[in-house]
DNA sequence: GTCTATAATGAGATAGAC
DNA sequence: GTCTATCTCATTATAGAC
């Protein structure tokens, strides 16, 4: 192969990497808002200006336009979500965490995506919380459930910060907890229009002092 | 009009309703399975036995279908809530209802129906949970929000009983446990998973009882 | 009220020229 | 890689006989 011929192939796949990213943003935002059966390849292509027949070139099917969306940021969302609590255990060493740094490690990462970060990672954690109800009829041809190790890693960590606390009612501490962040990622406005307007779920330094305030209260020792 | 036309038209009227249910009871499953854009009225026609041209004859559209469904348990349900509400205020009179009473004044009509009064119920609530999150695609069409106003009279009773908290944190903390109620309904097994079974939120009396306990900490004046 | 048949639209997906 | 054109199928919705 000529250099000419290699340049060329360079720019091609400089294209191709746009053209997807275009794709994938799109899709993101639209399955986001209105489901996976709420959204059409039609809406796609339309949105990202990207013909119809170049989603099946570059990815094959709806369903596996999804999964690019999920995998895309799936491994940086998980390092973000680690990266605070690996801090904390560094720092305390033997000692255990306070609940609540805790509950700040675990909230803070994913809130922060989706607020402060930008549409795109507003649309991501938008998305995946969407799929939590969509999931199950989604599997097995999309592969969503990607957090779990991460969750498993943060029970440990309470488990040792509460030690006596009993394990059932440690399980449904932070289940709540991750109720709670769900339904944020929804931006359902549920606690907006609640409380009219006087409650700003689009507030991260609310929304975090709002959790750790609550929950760590949940989650003293008894 | 003869009596034997009166007798007819009265048969024809409870046949008409039968199918009517029929095709409620099936839309009410999948919709609160798939969602309303996961589901086709085909689906609906096969599972209810009841031919595709009847449900436009009685609903006229899809969205009318789903209306219907939301609308038929709407009343009963906000009764159901508003039924141990009042009767704590009666018993309480001027006295403030102490705050597990509220939680599970709450949580119980909710999670009752959910998981004690057969498919129907389970189904409809399941439905509830799930168009906070399709809702704003499917407005105006669809009118779904009916419960606004029974959240207000819950919020006024929880306010009586905690005259100290300030108002933010209180609407904070009621809208952590309707999301926590909320995602229970979407029967995602989140914490069934999360405790590798150990939790069982198929459990009326254990969901009541670690929802009170957990949200009664977080809801104690400071 | 119920049925069959069918219209009309929109969906996911593919073929083949450039 | 990109484009146009098209296929095939499922969907919502309607018309008209019984």
């Amino acid at each position: 192969m000529g250099a000419n011929a290699q340049i060329k192939e360079r720019a091609n796949q400089q294209r191709s990497l746009e053209t997807k990213n275009k794709i994938l943003n799109a899709a993101e935002e639209l399955f986001s808002l209105h489901g996976f059966y709420g959204t059409s390849l039609r809406d796609i292509s339309a949105l990202s200006g990207v013909r119809m027949s170049l989603c099946y070139y570059h990815f094959g099917s709806k369903e596996d336009v999804l999964q690019a969306v999920v995998d895309r940021r799936a491994d940086a969302h998980q390092q973000a979500l680690l990266e605070p609590l690996n801090a904390y255990k560094e720092q305390f060493g033997d000692q255990p965490i306070p609940v609540d740094a805790l509950i700040e490690a675990y909230a803070r990462p994913i809130m922060e995506r989706h607020l402060s970060c930008g549409n795109g990672w507003r649309n991501y954690t938008r998305l995946m919380a969407h799929l939590y109800s969509e999931s199950a009829h989604l599997e097995p041809k999309v592969q969503v459930h990607k957090y779990d190790p991460v969750i498993k890693q943060f029970f440990a960590e309470f488990r040792r910060s509460m030690p006596h606390a009993n394990e059932p009612e440690l399980h449904w501490a932070i289940y709540f907890l991750r109720s709670s962040v769900i339904n944020m990622l929804l931006d359902t406005q549920l606690v907006d229009d609640q409380s009219a307007g006087l409650c700003d779920s689009g507030d991260l330094a609310q929304v975090i002092t709002r959790l750790k305030s609550f929950f760590s209260k949940g989650l003293q020792e008894p």
